[in-house]
DNA sequence: ACTTAGATTTCGCCG
DNA sequence: CGGCGAAGTCTAAGT
């Protein structure tokens, strides 16, 4: 990983046009060729900047510092580019860093799927699992049910339940009433929250909302009871 | 803006848990209060970070090498956190980068709409702009016209239209429709690209599509006419 | 403070 | 390689 400190100015064209004017940022280059403009502040994000593969041009103006970086990359039928045009470098190392490990996750939809997969009855009393990742002609239920009177059930799962979601297992509810069996068939959004309009939008279509809970689901947790208290 | 490269590992917990075994790598701490770990492959996204306001706190194991960072916010009832565990430091150097000025961006999606709301013919034969930014309950038509025979005509408009682009103004028809003057009100996708599934889901709800240039809006370059060659 | 929508979204999976 | 959905999305703007 190469670090320069460098007050330099810089343009993008690709997607769109963007340039950045002269100030004192860093520049980082990391060995699989991604490049990287941070400022000082404005977190996370940098202010320019381009994912593998690149091209990396070096061009310097005079003796060994470097005045401009080009940084290239085929996009489909145009290029995407990053000129740095570097006019005083405060600092320029290099650090062998080897392989990283790779980050370990626990906590995102994925495992609420498998937790609702394992409990059906959170869904709505007495589901039970048909099938997880029912395919319809344009794209996956996460869980198909049904209940003790073997309605159809389809649960979307989500962490956040939005509008978005609603519509998604909208689209999935018209494809499934195509099919005459199953013509019936009802909606479930589960989510760890659900907004308030998307529960709305939701209740008007004939669709449950459920709000669920990872320590619940895991029993590390009792289900919150105030509620019938 | 401080950089200090070091052999560490990572723990997150806040909005789920996650685990960084220990590998070298950059960690990167902003005057905003900005902190991020890099690795020096997986471009673009730390392995770790936390977005401003935060609080950092150091705390040194021996001597004056530090032997962890915590890292916490406040967010809303809980709290995220990260905690770095440094076994050894190859370097750790600090700058002073005073203020960056920020990035002008050109060829958003607002730029394309106020192109087109100059021009709102390439949306339609004809057509004359009545009103941007025409509000309906559930949110803005970007641009609301009328054909030479008084129809009207909704025009929404992305950079790129999605399904999820005709999902939206879809909802906006279902709106506008319900005012009697309006029913007759029909549907355009303005977009730089527009993906085959949208274009089919729009078709088929009778909604036009258009592929607009940004060059071609500016005045910059000649319209594609090889279709009419 | 909260919500909504855009983003050079990035990223990963699956066809 | 493109398409689609998730993300600790992030970020800026509006209310």
């Amino acid at each position: 990983m190469r670090l320069i400190v460098a007050r330099c100015e810089a343009r993008y064209s690709g997607r769109l046009e963007t340039f950045l004017p002269e100030a004192l940022r860093l520049v980082m280059i990391k060995s699989d060729g991604s490049v990287m403009i941070h400022a000082d502040t404005g977190g996370y994000k940098p202010q320019n900047w381009m994912t593998p593969p690149t091209t990396i041009e070096e061009i310097p103006d005079r003796g060994d510092e470097p005045a401009m970086i080009v940084v290239t990359k085929r996009a489909g039928a145009t290029e995407d580019r990053v000129e740095i045009r570097i006019s005083e470098v405060l600092s320029d190392v290099t650090h062998d860093m080897g392989e990283a490990a790779a980050l370990e996750r626990d906590g995102v939809e994925a495992h609420l799927q498998e937790l609702l997969a394992e409990q059906p009855h959170w869904c709505g009393e007495g589901l039970r699992l048909v099938k997880r990742e029912w395919f319809t002609d344009i794209g996956p239920v996460d869980l198909m049910c049904q209940d003790p009177d073997d309605n159809w059930i389809a649960v979307e799962i989500k962490r956040i339940g939005t509008i978005e979601a609603v519509e998604q297992i909208t689209r999935y509810l018209e494809r499934i009433h195509l099919e005459p069996t199953m013509a019936g068939c009802r909606g479930v959004l589960a989510a760890q929250s659900i907004k308030p309009q998307a529960r709305t939008l939701a209740e008007g279509r004939d669709i449950a909302c459920v709000e669920v809970d990872l320590g619940v689901l895991r029993g590390e947790r009792e289900p919150d009871l105030t509620l019938f208290g």
